[in-house]
DNA sequence: AAGAGGTGTCGAATCGTTTCGAGTCCAGTG
DNA sequence: CACTGGACTCGAAACGATTCGACACCTCTT
C-alpha cells in the first residue's frame, strides 16, 4: 500500500479508439449484448493495439457489488492446522466447491498471540463470506467484525455464535459410536485422548469440569460423549499430532497395571497414531493388549495398521461449507445442515486379553 | 454472482447525516487530515446511527489501484500438495510475511485435468501480485495470463520464464551435499528416488534421458546433480509421499544382492522414509545395511530416526517470496536471489557394510 | 494593521467498469 | 405505405470511496 502504479490501459482508450462508445466496448468483453462481429473485431483490434489486460476486476467487482472472494479463516499457524491431513482434505473440497463458482479462497491465518492483526484484515479486505472451516475456539472476535460488516459466516460447530451459520456434526453422538464398539468388544476400562481444549494447552489429565469449561467445541463435545458412556481417565493433548499423541498415550499406560486402559479412544487419526506408537514401544501389541479408535478417517500411509475410526469425509465436509457460502453469496439465507458419520472398523481394536482376575474363578 | 445485493449505507449518506461534505467523511475514517474532534465524534454517530459498516474495501481498491491480494498457485490438487509438510512450512512463511502488509493470500489451486478453468480465474480475480511457491512445471499457461495483466510473478525455479522473478536454490549442487556425503563414507553403490518429474508420472526406473526431459525443473536439477557426481539406478516415485517412497526403494532394493545400492539419496523427506519403511519391511537395518538421505529438512515425528538430509527452511524461503512480492507490490523492480542450503547429519547414513568382497582380501 | 502560518472544511475530479433505457436503422408484414 | 419488431449502438448514471487544491477563519508576529 505504498506507491502509486503506472496507469492501466482503460476501456475508454480502447472504446475511442475503435470509435465506439464506451458501452458498446464494454459489451465486446462481457458477451452480453449483441454486437456486429464487424465491431466487436474493431474493439478487439484497438485492444491489442493499446495493450489492453482486460477489464479491472476492482472496477468490475464496484459495479457488481460483489469481489467473488471467500475468507477461509484458520485459527492458527498454518503450520499446526495444516499438519491435519484431515484440514487438508476439508480445505481441498472447500477450495474445489468454490471453485465452482469462480469464486477466490483467501487464507487468513490467525495468530494466536495477536488476533488483532487478522482484526485489522478482516475489517478491510474485500469478501463476500467468511468461512470457519475448523474446530476453533467457541468465541471469536473475528465475528463481531465480520457480521458487523454484513458479511455472511458459515461454520463447522465453531465459533458458537447465532450469526454463524453451522454445518453440525452431532460429536457427541460420533464420538459415542466409538466406545460403543469398544464396550461391544468386552472393554471396561477405557481412556479418552482429547484434541487440546482450549488455547496453549498442555499434555496432561482433565477433569469433567475441565471438559465442561473447554474453549474448542468439537473436543469438548467428543469428550463429552465419551463421558455419557463410560467414566475413564481422560487427558488431554497439546495439540492434535502424533508426538503430542504419543505422550498423552503414555500417561494413561502409565497407570498401574489394574488401573491401565485396555482401550483407548482417541479424537484424531494422528492422536490415535500417537497412541500405537506408545503402545509399541512400551512392548504392548494392538489390538491384542491395547485396542485404539481413532476419529476423521484420513489415510495413515505409514502405519502397518488400519486404524478403527470414525469416518468423516473431510473433502465433503469442506464441499458442503463451500455450497453454502455459495447460497448465501447467491442472497439465499443459509440453512444450517447436519452431518453423518460412521464407524469404520479397522485392525487396532478388538476384545480386551483378561489378565489375572482379580477374583479366580471358582 | 447472481442476485443483486441489498444496498449499503454509503459514507455519502453518513456524511448527510452529520451535515458534513462527503470528503470530511472520509477524513474521519481514514484518520488521514485534521479534523475537529466535535465534527469526528457527530460523524460516528451519524454512521452508529445508520448502520455504517466503514468504507468499502472495494471502493478503496479501486480509488487506490491496489487490492491488497496476492495470488499463491498450487499446481496441484491441495491434499498432493499440502501433504508434504515442507509445503505447509513455505505457505506458513509466505503468509506471515504478506500479512505484515496487510496483504491477503489468495489460494489458487489448479487442477491438472483443468487447467482453463483456473485460467479463467486469474483473468478475472483482483490481485497485486502472484507467487508459484512450490516446484511445479517449467511451463505455465498462467503465467501468460498474469504477464498479460501486468501482475508481477515471484517463483522458486518453476515456472522458468523471464516474467517470473526467482527465488532460487541451485538444487542440482544442494543434491550434490548428500551425494558426496555418501561418496565420503565409502558408498560405491548409491541409488536415486526422484520426486515426479511429469504430470501423471508413475513410480518407475527412469534414465538419464528422461531426467533430462523433465517438465519438472526441481526434480530435473536434482536428479542433474546426482548424476552428475555417480551413476547409479535412478527411480521416479509417482508422488513426493510415503506411500510412493516405499514403492520406488523396492524396486531399488529388488535389485541383485551385488548391484543393489547401500544407499539410497531420495529427493524429499517423505520419499526417505518411505524409503526407510521399504528397508525395514525388507528386514535391512538403517544404516547399517542401507543409508537414506532426505531433502527439506521437516519433522517426521513418527520416525524413529533422524534423518540424514539437506535442510532447506521452507518458511524462511516463503518469507522471502513474500517479501519480494510486497517489494514488488510497492513498485520496485523485484530482484532474483540465491539461497543456500546444508547437509544436516542424521541416524540414517552411516559407512556401507563390506559384505562377500569379491577378490577376497590376501 | 498587514502578512504569515495553521486548522478545519469542502467541491470536484477520479478510479474503471456495467447496465438501463432510449434511440437509430432496416427488413419484413399486412 | 405505415407499422412492428429486431439488431445494434449510445449516453448517462451508478458503484463507493479518496484526495487535491482552494477557501475560510483564526492566531500570532512584526
Amino acid at each position: 500500500m505504498t506507491a502509486p502504479r503506472p496507469r492501466r490501459t482503460t476501456l475508454k482508450r480502447v472504446a475511442e479508439r475503435a470509435g465506439v462508445s464506451l458501452s458498446t466496448a464494454s459489451l465486446v468483453f462481457s458477451g452480453k449484448g449483441p454486437v456486429s462481429e464487424e465491431t466487436a473485431a474493431r474493439v478487439r483490434t484497438a485492444a491489442t493495439a493499446l495493450g489492453y489486460r482486460g477489464p479491472d476486476p476492482v472496477a468490475s467487482s464496484l459495479r457488481a457489488g460483489r469481489s467473488g472472494v471467500v475468507a477461509v479463516v484458520v485459527e492458527s499457524p498454518l503450520t499446526l492446522a495444516l499438519r491435519d491431513p484431515y484440514a487438508v482434505q476439508v480445505l481441498d473440497g472447500l477450495a474445489d466447491e468454490l471453485g465452482r463458482d469462480g469464486l477466490g479462497l483467501l487464507l487468513l491465518a490467525q495468530d494466536p498471540h495477536d488476533l488483532d492483526e487478522l482484526g485489522a484484515r478482516t475489517a478491510t479486505m474485500a469478501m463476500d463470506a467468511a468461512i470457519f472451516p475448523f474446530c476453533g475456539p467457541s468465541t471469536n472476535p473475528l465475528v463481531e467484525t465480520l457480521a458487523g460488516r454484513g458479511i455472511p459466516i458459515i461454520g463447522s460447530g465453531a465459533p458458537e455464535d447465532t450469526r454463524v451459520t453451522h454445518v453440525r456434526v452431532d460429536e457427541a453422538a460420533a464420538q459415542g459410536l466409538a466406545v460403543r464398539h469398544l464396550l461391544e468388544l468386552g472393554h471396561e476400562r477405557i481412556g479418552h485422548i482429547t484434541m487440546p481444549l482450549r488455547p496453549h494447552a498442555t499434555t496432561t489429565g482433565v477433569q469433567a469440569m475441565d471438559v465442561e469449561h473447554a474453549a474448542y467445541p468439537d473436543a469438548r463435545e467428543r469428550a463429552r460423549g465419551f463421558l455419557a458412556l463410560v467414566t475413564g481417565p481422560v487427558v488431554q493433548a497439546a495439540a492434535a499430532d502424533v508426538t503430542e499423541g504419543e505422550a498423552a498415550a503414555r500417561l494413561l499406560l502409565g497407570l498401574p497395571e489394574d488401573e491401565r486402559p485396555t482401550a483407548i479412544v482417541a479424537q484424531s487419526d494422528l492422536l490415535a497414531a500417537g497412541a500405537i506408537r506408545a503402545a509399541t514401544s512400551l512392548g504392548l501389541r494392538v489390538p491384542e493388549d491395547l485396542s485404539v479408535t481413532g476419529f476423521d478417517g484420513i489415510d495413515v500411509p505409514w502405519l502397518d495398521q488400519t486404524l478403527t475410526t470414525v469416518d468423516q469425509p473431510g473433502a465433503e465436509k469442506g464441499r458442503r461449507m463451500g455450497a453454502m457460502a455459495r447460497a448465501a453469496i447467491g442472497g439465499d439465507a443459509p440453512i444450517a445442515t447436519g452431518y453423518d458419520v460412521m464407524l469404520r472398523r479397522g485392525t487396532t481394536s478388538g476384545p480386551p486379553k483378561r489378565l489375572r482376575p482379580r477374583f479366580p474363578s471358582l
